[in-house]
DNA sequence: GACCAGGCACATC
DNA sequence: GATGTGCATGGT
């Protein structure tokens, strides 16, 4: 696991824990939140994740079975801060619909099974894509799978790891080929991506005190991020 | 008032 | 296969 690549990643990731410490995440309960929370993130600021999860603590739906029955005008209402609520709705039902279906509600036998067939399992079900499904993997499961997302692209972009056309698999792949598969590794790293990216890696204004600065960093590529 | 936020599916070419 | 668009709330 060493090579050039490996050794640079492990020094980004030295230096964003040394600048912002560990993250501990993710910042949810129990895993059935953080799948939740992995629906209700999607495009959207966690504080409004936050509001949504806890509308659904207290109508007592941290549930499969709960939200599986529950009706879809309700549910809206309850994760309606959390934006997008009526495509939110579905897709959470949609993924409780399939642990009842196949699991019988029961996450922890859905998570016993190898990475692969899991991701497959759960990019199968409408409204997880790749990044849904891997937070669910590494987070929920507490298995091995980089997760990217936008500020991966956008840190890895402005430091000339990647192409600014690279995909999801290709970003992905950057990680797992280079690091050694620890699922703490993998979970802290892409969090103090997601730390890094929110205070110092801004689309405007731009960079500012990010703590990957000291090694090669266009601040201006492209202009788009 | 514009811009941004821890994506994804679908329509259209 | 690539590109564009809709989805929605709340903070800055």
């Amino acid at each position: 696991m060493s090579g050039k690549t490996g050794r640079l990643l492990m020094e980004f990731y030295q230096a964003m824990l040394q600048a912002s410490g560990p993250q501990h995440w993710w910042p949810g309960q129990n895993a059935l939140e953080i799948v939740i929370g992995a629906v209700l993130t999607q495009n959207t600021n966690w504080a409004n994740v936050e509001r949504a999860i806890k509308n659904l603590r207290k109508a007592d739906l941290i549930d499969v079975a709960g939200l599986d029955r529950i009706a879809a005008e309700g549910l809206g209402e309850l994760i309606r801060p959390a934006g997008y609520f009526r495509v939110k709705t579905k897709r959470l039902k949609n993924l409780m619909g399939f642990i009842m279906d196949r699991y019988q509600g029961d996450l922890e036998a859905m998570f016993d099974q190898p990475i692969g067939s899991l991701r497959r399992e759960l990019l199968s079900i409408n409204g997880v894509g790749p990044e849904t499904a891997d937070d669910i993997i590494l987070y929920a499961a507490g298995k091995p799978t980089f997760v990217v997302d936008t500020y991966t692209y956008r840190v890895l972009l402005r430091h000339g790891l990647i192409d600014s056309d690279a995909d999801y698999q290709q970003i992905k792949e950057l990680f797992e080929q280079n690091l050694p598969e620890d699922v703490q590794l993998f979970n802290e790293y892409h969090a103090l991506l997601v730390v890094v990216g929110k205070n110092h890696c801004r689309p405007k204004p731009r960079c500012q005190a990010c703590p990957l600065e000291c090694f090669d960093h266009d601040p201006n590529l492209p202009e788009q991020y």
